[in-house]
DNA sequence: ATGCCTGAAGGGTTCAGA
């Protein structure tokens, strides 16, 4: 099973690029991020090319900022859209949905950018974040929580750590965050994979910084251990930010193998076990 | 000059992104 994540920087705009990407690649699961569209739209606009291409659609989505969704070909069930008990910016902004699909809990999110360190919108970052994680404990076994998490791990995931010093997505308490979410058992696994290698998902639009590959990985795929011990590939789809009309963030792949067990595709329960009980949980709630 | 790009809204420019 293909998983993939990608913050499209505005979903209409990035047509020309996403069908042939989807054609070429082919994910079972896509989690989209900054689609930037209401889910009516959404749905007018790529709702029959998506259906040929035999994928479901789960979308949470605004007429102008943030907006996520998920793709999924393996079944899309128990979707929940929206974090419960998540701050707003006052009010709550669509950057988290959570779907179940070929058996796994997949959780698209759109972490807020932060602006500055001390700004309102850095603590309504912090904030989000823990509401992200009380969100995730207790969640089912089998899970991916992905999607643009606007926090570069470590240093490692900057081109220019010293460039970043006081700046936002690498700060102590953003690093924290995701450290305390991650403590939940969830693993980086493009990380994992790839434990030195210089590996980007971000460049600027500006100044060439993608040809000098001047960019930050920010673009994270968290899994949970029965699922990341499925990890066969791994990898960034540079690709796709080439070329013209690209997005500034490119797609992280992830290759799975089967399920121990071959339950992979729609989650068939077993006798004993009733489906709220097989990874098609709703989006744990918060405390 | 954070605004070297890009996108969105709404107008002839401003805000947001990371």
């Amino acid at each position: 099973m293909r998983v993939a994540t990608w913050n499209v920087n505005s979903i209409k705009q990035r047509l020309p690029r996403l069908y042939p990407w989807l054609d070429e690649r082919r994910p079972d699961v896509v989690c989209l991020q900054e689609t930037k569209l209401a889910d009516d739209a959404f749905a007018e606009l790529l709702g029959e090319q998506l259906a040929q291409r035999g994928y479901k659609v789960a979308v949470h989505g605004e007429a102008t900022w943030n907006g996520v969704a998920i793709l999924s070909r393996v079944g899309l069930d128990e979707v929940s859209r929206g974090l419960e008990g998540a701050p707003g910016f006052p009010l709550p902004e669509a950057r988290a949905i959570a779907a179940t699909c070929g058996g796994i809990r997949m959780i698209s999110v759109y972490v807020p950018n932060g602006r500055a360190p001390g700004s309102e919108h850095y603590q309504y970052k912090l904030a989000w974040l823990e509401a992200l994680r009380e969100a995730v404990a207790g969640g089912p076994q089998e899970m991916v929580v992905c999607g643009d998490m606007n926090i570069a791990p470590a240093d490692e995931d900057v081109f220019d750590p010293e460039a970043y010093i006081g700046q936002t997505h690498v700060t102590a308490p953003e690093r924290a965050a995701l450290g305390a979410l991650q403590a939940l058992g969830l693993r980086d696994v493009v990380r994992d994979r790839w434990p030195h290698e210089r590996v980007f998902t971000y460049w600027d639009y500006r100044a060439g910084m993608f040809h000098q590959d001047l960019g930050m990985r920010i673009d994270l795929v968290l899994a949970t251990s029965p699922v990341a011990t499925r990890v066969k590939a791994a990898w960034v789809d540079r690709h796709a930010r080439k070329g013209s009309g690209p997005s500034d963030h490119a797609p992280v792949i992830i290759d799975l193998d089967e399920a121990p067990d071959g339950d992979i595709g729609p989650v068939v329960p077993p006798p004993s076990a009733p489906a709220a009980k097989r990874g098609a949980k709703k989006l744990p709630q918060a405390r």
